[in-house]
DNA sequence: GTCTATACGATGATAGAC
DNA sequence: GTCTATCATCGTATAGAC
């Protein structure tokens, strides 16, 4: 793809600029984000980030399509998985769990990316498409998977677009955020136990929600 | 409260640069948004916002909190009744939505809220304090209503405030996940059948993922 | 209450030396 | 590849006329 020379080498400039990217545009936005701070942060002058990345709109999709493709990597393991629908989507949200866990940054990332449509020029989409093509694909993998479970009568009939956005929301939401969050669980959000009690709490959310049959008390 | 001149007027400039600022900050963040841009939709002059706020992160602040205020009128009813816990979480929820479907931009605006702390100066926490109290008191509500359903026994022994966590981010992040969310549902999301649909669906997965006994599948 | 004019800093981006 | 200018533009905010 990009300029690879060798695989891996110590940690170039472009990573190091992909990597206090992320970090500030998970905090701040795309339009929070001044290229001279980025700049300072990694150390170098404003104009030298222009060598490595034709524009703010490249770095940006280039932070996305690494957050997401990291996200892939850790849910593909569920969806090669061949066993009961019910135990792929545990591995699922766990996988996603995981994923956003361990990289603070990905899941605000994640959402900002849903909301900032809006702030790119048209002239800009062929630059984002990538992006929204790894999100195309795991959605669908996701819808795919839940389908199934439908078919195989292991989940109960319900609206499967309807299931991928809950499902995304309930996991993804709570490790974006923030200080509301925090503020809500009393406590940190990626800490080592919240991080533990959170991937069990909604695994067993989801999992009871569509495994379950229909609510006794509901008509 | 602030200059109410008579409870109601013809839609003063003050209230056409709440919409007008609301529809702009959901769909392009705080920093995303100039004033100018603002000023030009509502057909003023750009000084002549001053003459109404003190500067623009009071003019978000307020634009922040009318869109709670507006949330947690609809959410009153379900807090206040008195029956089964299960039917107020139900209330709860539906309320939530409607809320949301309602008015297309709260949902994007309220998750933004939740991400732009950073972008503040200390200096302004004054002004966004009466937000973040608001948010504090309905996730307060949702909490108590939540505690005291299982206490009854009508849910199972959840971790509220996960299952806050949870609540919140399946029913709000649908309402804000713009294109993303339409290319999975295969069709608009505000739409009357689209609304109905997912009231009826969140409301069904939320309901029984709490209700239902620990799901048969699951140790 | 709205306008014009303006101050003044920060922004993304370019040019060219080293 | 990185730097030092430099540019044109746009940002919030202020002052003062109408």
């Amino acid at each position: 793809m990009h300029t690879d020379p060798g695989t891996s080498s110590s940690p170039s400039s472009r990573e190091k600029i992909l990597d206090v990217a992320e970090a500030l545009f998970a905090a701040q936005g795309f339009a929070g984000v001044s290229l001279a701070d980025v700049a300072a942060r990694v150390g170098l002058g404003k104009s030298s980030l222009f060598h490595h990345f034709p524009g703010k709109v490249s770095l940006y999709a280039e932070v996305s399509e690494r957050v997401i493709e990291r996200i892939i990597q850790r849910l593909q393991p569920a969806f090669e998985a061949s066993g009961p629908a019910t135990e792929r989507l545990d591995r699922m949200i766990e996988g996603l769990c995981d994923a956003l866990a361990e990289h603070a940054p990905a899941a605000r990332l994640l959402l900002r990316s849903l909301f900032e449509d809006h702030l790119f020029a048209p002239e800009d989409e062929p630059t984002l498409a990538p992006v929204e093509a790894l999100v195309a694909k795991v959605t669908g993998l996701a819808a795919e998977l839940l389908r199934d479970g439908i078919a195989r009568g292991e989940f109960r009939e319900v609206s499967v677009p309807d299931a991928v956005q809950t499902v995304i929301g309930a996991v993804v939401y709570h490790y974006a955020s923030g200080e509301v969050g925090e503020k809500i669980l009393g406590g940190p959000i990626f800490s080592a136990e919240s991080v533990a009690r959170r991937r069990r709490e909604v695994t067993t959310f989801i999992h009871t929600a569509l495994v379950a049959s229909p609510a006794p008390g509901k008509a």
